[in-house]
DNA sequence: TATGAATGAGTATTCATTCAT
DNA sequence: AATGAATGAATACTCATTCAT
């Protein structure tokens, strides 16, 4: 209904996300300390003297990179999962496909590399990641084994480990495509890689085969 | 019965490992940028001009880091599965101890998570630790994954991206405990991780609920 | 007429200059590898991180010096030769004295001694002083020289040599100012030096008693 | 008479003039403070711990090879002077001449340069070099010029200014050689240099076409 | 004597941060 | 708000000097 704001303005307010854009690609390629301001700022297109009307310090800018980097896609999960009916198993696919689509396709998807990279030197940092996000991730895949094992669906494991070795192959897709994976000879293709992943979960998790377990 | 060498010698010696396990410790910790030389050489116990006397620069430390750090376990988990007689599973789990013992409880453990974070700023090095670790560690599954289907024992999939998988957590195992795993509450049991992935993988790569597959 | 410019950038500009001016005299007194960039950039008045705002490193520091310390006396030369009429005695009067004004008199007077006192650590600057500053020299006292001979006013000799010979002392009056002359105890007069050098020279090239030469 | 000592007593006794001869060169080469004790050791043959026995620092070393580059070239050339009977242009090639053939064509003729370049840095080998080795030989140039003025053999002028002039061009003839000489394209000829340095003063110091002086 | 491993003071260089414009 | 010139603390690296062998 209103007129768009004027460009000068619409730039101004833009500033944040777009410095938050370039210090993201640049931490995660370089590492946050060989990362030069300078740097951040030219590919954002201001002088390094702008970026300090925005953060304080390059501490600052960091820690806005990771808490800014966490957007709803963990509300939306949670949502996902209250409101499903269904196998606990297309649960997990559900709130993988959504991970997917709204993480895993985008820039964010190189903060898992980053926060592992830094998280020895950055213990609040990484210890606000791990309660905002890590746990509330790791909460999701815990109430759909639980739901499942509690029908009978899936067989009974202990489910903080089992949570753990669900999510792994999952982050280890991220942290390897910003880091080792660029030297790698065979192209890999993610979604044939979540794939096999869940098939893997679909019939490793299930009862129906079971045997002794921990 | 010889007299033992003269001190000096003795010491001599036993620098570069002296130095290559302080440069380990503190790249890890702290990634490669962030660790100082003078650091390195207080933590081995020499001074800063010392350290110099072994590698030429901080970048060459870093490689040596790496390159000693790949020790004859990739050469013994060949041997044991070349002369691995049972299912294949079972060679998986062989392979699996051994590395376990190996590098897993050592202090080679925290290597993936530094090449992960340094990956970008090494590409060299990278692709030196992608052919020589990496790549052997994957046919090593590899072989392992391709005999299982042939014999029947697994069902098919594709192979590469398999590795991929079942890789991930293993990785996953060591980069997390140098990163976010020291700020996690609860507390981690590495074996019962190991043990629920190979619970998962038993029954997941099994052929005989076999439905149609990728 | 119009504003001066702001204080900023009048500084940006004078920089160079003031930078430039501080080195020579620093490398003059102490030499290329004595000489501290922290010394240098005090006696321009600004901070260490400043001069590397204007010079890349210290060996461009060095060149820059050098180059920049080439000013047009030799075209003016190369002109006050073109233009002369008179004896060629004259003519070599007339550029020395240009050549005392605007070199002798002045900080540049130090570069001699820094070139013969550096040749050896930075090859290419000295190809580069030798191509555009002494051979334009020698080969305004060679024309002159050459032109006396074919009129008669010169006895015959070898050229090349010969010029050496004649810029010996004057190249030697500005190298031995900046280095051994400060311990010497008499107090030379430069401008006698150079007039009993032009006596010995009138009498010494001149044709008139001329006896069996080389 | 008596047998040769042993090579290793003549070695040990040898080494600090091979000491110094190698210091020599690398001082003229590079300068003193680019110059690594290691390097001087190195081109002597021996360890870096081993020239400590017999200098004490850098600094006495440098003034070693100065001290030591005095030889007895200044008494002999003071004999040559005292003892001379003839003209005394013919005194002043005797002179140069000696001094041609003792340091001219050996590694002292490296000295001026080094001194030349060294001067700011060590005042007090300077002002020992300007007193034992410069001031010895302009006396000797003096007594020749002033024996030559009351003669009538040489016309008039200030014996001071004019000893220096005379100086400068064989001076110079070594300076160049160790600096800017080694870039230059044609190949002096320095006997001739010599040769025509001496003309030149033949002509230019005599009486015989004296026109008003200085 | 002779060695060369070890030391640490010294310097070139980088880059986060400030601030006058 | 935005700029970019200026700063100086921090760190890699060198090399004169020492000293155990």
């Amino acid at each position: 209904m209103s007129a768009p704001p004027p460009l000068r303005k619409r730039r101004k307010e833009a500033r944040p996300s777009e410095l938050l854009a370039a210090a993201l690609d640049l931490f995660v390629e370089k590492g946050y300390a060989a990362t030069r301001l300078e740097d951040v700022a030219k590919q954002a297109g201001v002088s390094k003297g702008t970026l300090y009307l925005y953060y304080a310090n390059k501490e600052a800018l960091f820690k806005a990179v990771i808490q800014e980097g966490i957007v709803p896609v963990l509300a939306e999960n949670e949502l996902i999962a209250a409101q499903h009916t269904g196998s606990s198993f297309e649960l997990l696919g559900k709130l993988l496909d959504n991970w997917w689509n709204k993480i895993g396709q985008t820039r964010l998807a190189g903060i898992p590399k980053l926060m592992v990279a830094e998280a020895g030197n950055f213990p609040d940092v990484a210890q606000f990641y791990y309660e905002n996000v890590i746990n509330r991730g790791r909460a999701l895949v815990g109430t759909a084994l639980e739901r499942g094992m509690v029908s009978g669906e899936f067989r009974r494991s202990d489910v903080e480990t089992t949570i753990d070795v669900i999510i792994a192959p999952i982050l280890m897709l991220l942290i390897w495509r910003y880091s080792i994976g660029c030297f790698q000879e065979h192209e890999g293709d993610p979604e044939q890689y979540l794939r096999i992943h869940m098939n893997l979960l679909r019939q490793g998790l299930s009862k129906s085969t079971e045997e002794s377990q921990v």
